[in-house]
DNA sequence: ATGAAAGCGCTAACAA
DNA sequence: TTGTTAGCGCTTTCAT
């Protein structure tokens, strides 16, 4: 019971409720059959002084201000029917009473969060931690936030993390696949709904998503040919797991390159690498014994071919004149290398940008266009090859 | 008005509102005195069959399965106020429906959000995104997720980030400061607040706020007996920008160990950057002028000491025979270096690490405790030194 | 074991 | 120009 007692009959007994008025509850009491009221408002500001826990609310401003919640609103979202001088005197008053909206009741009614959701495999990966940057760069400037969620490239990180983040609490989601993800049912469930998704650099074929991609197979061309025209006749490529799109596009680009120059193509060149170094090693190792007149070795990503160097410089190999190395990614690490190592750049920057971009347009505009995006990339010539 | 019709005298004007009933505005005809119903609620589901916006609410499954939604609550949430059979429905229901909680709506009722939220100077620098990764994971696996701002070294962006993220959106923060922030106003403003903060790397002194520290001051004494041990007599010292604690905590270990070692401290061997190549190589080159003698370099970050390093070699000095260089930090680049890098491992994933932790067991302890813990580092020797 | 209802803090439609 | 009210989707008392 909840211990009403009534005012007239002072009973407790047979009380009821009866509707509530300007936050109080009535009450009518089957004894004397008498309606009162009850201030319902908790005693606020209750707690003790040591710690001001509570956040001041419109609420709070409208009381001070002694008018309603709705004008307050009103006058902190600077909407135009509002009177002037009681706007100017809530916003003070907001002011000195420190007051911050609450973004989560905003975001329940606007339905709107401000707030990007990015999941990558990994964070210590320079070219992911760039792209995200480039991310991070665009959304802020366009007043957004980023929750960032690492897959650690495990199939099923990403699908919690995709669940998590599809709750409302994000705008858009930009995703960029685990080496692990080979289904995607977990992002097609989401797919007509009212959060844009967009995949980025590493993506699904085949899945109606925006994407927005390195030039791999066109890097791979000018790679390959570069290295073609400087005389090589054996390249090795270390590739990424074969399920990548990237992988494939690479090795297209390669397969290409090899055709226009008449070159037999020998798979035994082609390796497939988990990034870990030790792969990256063996891999070299085979080569170097299947092929000894090898001559250069087109490299997954700068930091392999950082490993690939230091391994060669130790085996008293010469770059690039026994061997050349060509990198991926125009990582930091390129230029400390001695040689300095000749790279593809792929713009990771500009990726992460223009997938920010794109789903803030989509964000925006409403719009679920699906488009691909393909961001063009530069070859980096310097010492390596 | 509202344009509501009395069913019975089917007139417009004068109809009143009176109370509600079931989600349903209950009228009052004061041209026939005759009371009627008419349901409030929105046709669900009305929008086109393509998109379809509207997510399956609580609402929805508690009609599905004839009960209350306090019902489908209880049974979600694993409850034990509940009959076996309705929860087996319920979630049962709730799974073929397709049903993902309102993360917003119940964050603003429980006022958790089981989201961190951290503020770090960018994420393009390795040992930031590397304290970053042992956030995440650490919060990942307490099920927390991290939102991620970057304040880009700017004191404006770093005070925006932290207002944008105190207002409901997280439970917790990390923040590491930017360069330029000097004042810390920001800060305690929140300081009061139900929402616990910690500082990790870059802290500011004389705040009553935890902390996580690299151990600087004693790194910089290990690094410098090391060179000391080695026979060098002139040290010079790269160091961040003056107000970084860290800055002065590393000078402080040096100074300790001239001391120690009675040699005398030129303040010329010093050199404060802003971590850009341009300021790194300006400062080493004012040392190569003004102390021919110079016989080692500690360096603020394995990155500068790779441009150090590479700088280096190109004018012919010999690394480690005519001048040593240490870097701090423990980075990648510092193996693939050559010579490979001799560095002060900060241990900077654990550094991230612990702030999760910490940060955490207040959260979920409600302890506000201030506490400063310092992470203990060793120091790497490879060839450089 | 279940339901009714209040309310988290806010926005917005509508009424005055 | 301002106030009233409903409601966003959920949790949680209280009453049954």
């Amino acid at each position: 019971m909840p211990r009403v007692k009534c005012p007239k009959c002072a009973q407790f007994e047979n009380i009821h409720k009866a509707g509530i008025v300007r936050n109080k509850q009535r009450y009518n009491c089957k004894n004397c059959n008498y309606h009162f009221i009850q201030d319902k408002k908790k005693t606020k500001n209750s707690s003790e002084p040591g710690r001001n826990d509570k956040q001041t609310s419109m609420q709070d401003i409208a009381q001070a201000a002694g008018v309603s919640i709705a004008t307050v609103s009103r006058a902190l979202k600077n909407k135009s029917d509002i009177n002037r001088e009681t706007s100017k005197l809530i916003k003070e008053l907001a002011n000195s009473m420190n007051y911050q909206p609450n973004i989560l009741a905003q975001s329940l009614v606007t339905r709107s969060t401000h707030t990007l959701g990015v999941i990558i495999p990994s964070l210590e990966t320079t070219i992911f931690s760039t792209m995200l940057s480039g991310i991070q760069e665009v959304a802020a400037t366009a007043g957004y936030r980023v929750i960032i969620c690492t897959s650690n490239e495990k199939h099923e990180r990403e699908v919690a993390n995709i669940q998590a983040l599809m709750n409302n609490m994000i705008d858009g989601l930009l995703i960029c696949h685990s080496i692990q993800t080979k289904t995607f049912e977990h992002l097609r469930i989401h797919l007509g709904k009212r959060i844009p998704i967009i995949q980025f650099y590493r993506v699904a074929v085949g899945l109606p998503i925006s994407q927005i991609l390195a030039n791999d197979e066109s890097g791979a061309e000018v790679v390959t040919e570069y290295l073609l025209k400087k005389g090589c006749k054996k390249i090795a490529v270390l590739l990424g797991p074969k399920e990548l799109s990237l992988t494939q596009n690479r090795l297209q680009g390669y397969l290409n390159m090899l055709r226009k120059y008449k070159i037999k193509f020998d798979p035994k060149l082609l390796a497939h690498v988990d990034f870990s170094q030790e792969s990256v090693i063996r891999s070299v190792n085979n080569w170097l014994e299947q092929f000894p007149e090898l001559d250069a070795v087109i490299s997954i990503s700068d930091k392999s071919a950082a490993q690939i160097i230091t391994y060669l410089k130790n085996k008293k190999i010469k770059i690039p004149q026994k061997i050349r190395v060509v990198g991926f990614g125009n990582e930091f690490v390129g230029e400390m290398l001695a040689p300095k190592l000749t790279t593809y750049d792929t713009q990771t920057r500009i990726i992460g940008e223009e997938a920010s971009r794109l789903i803030l347009e989509q964000i925006i505009s409403g719009s679920r266009d699906i488009t691909t995006k393909t961001v063009p990339g530069h070859l980096i010539i310097r010492e390596s090859a």
